[in-house]
DNA sequence: GGATGATGTTGGCGTTGACAACTCTGTTGT
DNA sequence: ACAACAGAGTTGTCAACGCCAACATCATCC
C-alpha cells in the first residue's frame, strides 16, 4: 500500500529524497529487493515516475544509499550491544554476535543489499566507509580481547575477520532460510562459545 | 557475446534446455545475476525469445535449475576434497574448507543464486534436496570427527551447522569483496585451525 | 500416412529504468 | 520590485524485459 498523504500536493515535495528512502526500505522489508522499483516508490510517495532521478542517478544509487544507511544502523546496534569494557570478553562477544544476527534476520533484504556489489568497480567511497565503520566494532572487541589475554595475539584485522566470519556466516545462513528460526538463538550462543575457545591463546 | 553457432538452424534445437543452462551460467559468471535475461540467453543460443518458456515456466525456474546444478557440483567438490577417513581430522577439515571457499569465489554469482530464496514459499523439492545433499559433506565430516574424538559430542546437525557457518561466512564475505583475495587462503587456513580448537572436546 | 503432442515462432501486453525537454517555484542580485 | 537563474518535478518517449496466447513445425506412433 502507498504511503502518500492526501495533503495539498505542493509542486516541491520538500524532502523527497528522505521520503523515497523511507518508502524504499518499507518495500524492501515487506517484499524484498526484487519488488523494489523506482517507479513504484515514486508512485507510493505521490510523485512522478522521473522525480527520483533528481536525487538518485540510477537505481543502484538508491540501493547504495539504503546500504549506507543500513551500515550506519548496524554500527550503532553493534556498538550498543557490546557494553562497557568491564564485562567479561565472553559475554561481550556473545552479546555482539546476538546483535549482529538479530539485525541480519530483522533486515534480511537490506542485508542483501548491503553485501552485494560492494566490490563493484566505482563504488561510492562513503558506502565503503560506512561498511568499514560497522566492522570497527568487532575489530575493537578483538583488540580488547587481546589486551585482556582472552584472544590469541597476532594481526588484529586478520583475527577479527576470521572470527567475525563465523557470525556473519550464521547471519547469512539464517537469512537464506537454512537455519530453523526457533533454534537460531541457541546456535548463535553455541557458536559464540566455540569461537571463544578457538580464539583463546594456546598453552 | 553470443554463443550460437552458424550451424544450419534446425527448427528443433535438440537440446535447448541444456544449452540455455550452459549459456545462463556463462552470463552469470561473466556479468552477474543482474544481467541475466531470458530473452538474452535465448538470443545467444540462437532461438526465439519465447522458446525458453517450453523448458522453464518462468525466470525463477531457470535460476532454480542453475542453483540445483550448482549444489550438485558443490557436493562433488566437497566430497572429493575431504579425502579418505585415514587422514587426520584437521587436514580433512582444512581441505574441505578450502574447497568450499574455492567454489564460492570461483562461482560468486552462482552462489548468490544458490542461497537466495531457498525459503521462498513453494520451492521445488529437488532444489531443497540438492542443497541438503551438498551439506551432507560437512555433516559427515563432523560425524567422523566425533567418532575419532576430535569433535565435542552432541547433536550432529547443530554442531555441524555452527561449524560450517564459519566457513560459509568466509565464503560469503569473500564473495562480497570484503576479503583481500590474496590474503584469503591464509585466512581460510587460520579459520579452519581455530575451528578445530573450538570443536575439540573439553577437558 | 495422418493424428497428435512436444518444441519453437511470431506478435503483443504491461512494466521497468533511463533519458530529453519542458514547467514550476523559491532565491538572489540589482 | 522584478528579472534571471538554478533546483526540483513533470510529461513523453524508448528499448528491454517477463509473461502470455495463438500459430507453425517436426517427430513419433497408431
Amino acid at each position: 500500500m502507498g504511503t502518500q498523504t492526501d495533503a495539498p500536493r505542493r509542486y516541491h515535495h520538500g524532502n523527497l529524497r528522505e521520503a523515497l528512502l523511507r518508502r524504499a526500505e518499507e518495500v524492501l522489508a515487506e517484499s524484498g529487493a526484487g519488488e523494489l522499483s523506482l517507479r513504484g516508490i515514486a508512485r507510493d510517495v505521490g510523485v512522478s515516475h522521473a522525480a527520483p532521478r533528481r536525487h538518485f542517478a540510477d537505481k543502484q544509487a538508491l540501493l547504495d544509499a539504503l546500504a549506507e544507511d543500513g551500515f550506519g544502523r548496524l554500527a550503532v546496534a553493534l556498538d550498543a550491544s557490546v557494553g562497557d569494557d568491564g564485562r567479561p570478553f565472553v559475554e561481550r562477544l556473545a552479546a555482539m554476535a546476538e546483535a549482529y544476527v538479530g539485525f541480519a534476520v530483522g533486515h534480511a533484504a537490506l542485508l542483501d543489499v548491503m553485501f552485494t556489489g560492494k566490490h563493484r568497480p566505482g563504488v561510492d567511497a562513503s558506502l565503503l566507509a560506512a561498511g568499514a565503520r560497522a566492522f570497527q566494532a568487532p575489530l575493537a572487541l578483538v583488540v580488547a580481547g587481546q589486551a585482556s589475554g582472552d584472544v590469541v595475539p597476532g594481526d588484529v584485522e586478520r583475527v577479527a575477520t576470521s572470527a567475525w566470519a563465523a557470525i556473519h556466516g550464521l547471519a547469512s545462513m539464517a537469512n537464506a532460510g537454512l537455519l530453523d528460526a526457533e533454534a537460531l538463538p541457541g546456535i548463535v550462543a553455541d557458536t559464540a562459545e566455540r569461537l571463544v575457545l578457538g580464539l583463546r591463546p594456546r598453552g
